[in-house]
DNA sequence: GTTAGTGCAAACGGTTTGCAACGTA
DNA sequence: TACGTTGCAAACCGTTTGCACTAAC
């Protein structure tokens, strides 16, 4: 009688785990889904989001709910940092460091655990690719 | 021939604004529904996607997208803030203030725009009422 | 009376799950 | 061989939509 189950190591699974070690960006499930058929052809959607659900209670990937883009994952391990949501080519690029201290938001009572931070606009390559097409654009969350 | 749909008042729209004129906090579908119910009974959830949809695009509301709580929506028009969830009681408190500048956090070339900040902890309420249901993270109806 | 708004049920998109076939150990 | 993993399809959950009925104007 086994005790505990063991792991097998799969062409998915390895594949997927590559995704994330190439890049230091968080993905949404279909874009490891693009990526990873690019080695596996017939990789299959359930299978995506049994290793990454797998890969996040091991502690080797994060979940991130972003405001735009929904369910995001990215590597773990990597220190604490925000996120910058480029609206022009929708991707998410990490924010290295931290710059808001929890009891400067925090009211008198109220014990501060942990905080998110998402910051959005335009990211340096955009910026500087070409200015006429940020005014081009069809967002659901204008700026606050 | 009309060029201008006229918008009717019903019962069941007039109720979920007030709900949102009486509270200061942000509220999920089901919570919205609960309470919108209280008043009238038969109110269907799609009446109250319907809606509320109809109050974000007037601009009435705000569809938040939380970490851990999902869709959320609150009261527009009430300035910058941020949110903060108690784990414990599960409800979402609005941060007067933001104590984050933008240009701290954001690289040479980036353009920030927006940004979101979600804090979580333990509000003040719950951590002065019971210690010992700190870990206990089950909580269906929290003080008000 | 006209037609916007409602309730219901079915559709939808993202995610999870049951199951038979597959492939690693 | 044994059983963890896969692909597929169906189930699931939050949200939207089509439709007949209701009710505001």
């Amino acid at each position: 009688m086994r005790l505990k189950s063991m792991k097998r190591r799969t062409l998915q699974k390895e594949t997927i785990k590559q995704i994330f070690q190439q890049l230091d960006q968080p993905l949404g499930i279909e874009q490891i889904l693009c990526k990873g058929r690019e080695k596996v052809p017939a990789l299959n959607r359930a299978t995506v989001y049994r290793n990454i659900r797998l890969y996040v209670e091991e502690g080797l990937l994060l979940k991130i709910n972003h405001p735009a883009l929904g369910t995001l994952y990215e590597r773990a391990g990597r220190g604490h940092h925000h996120h910058f949501y480029c609206r022009i080519c929708d991707q998410v690029f990490e924010l290295p460091g931290c710059a808001l201290k929890e009891t400067n938001v925090t009211p008198k009572g109220f014990f501060a655990e942990s905080h998110e931070v998402f910051v959005s606009g335009v990211c340096s390559s955009c910026s500087t690719r070409d200015f006429s097409s940020i005014t081009n654009t069809d967002h659901e969350n204008p700026p606050a």
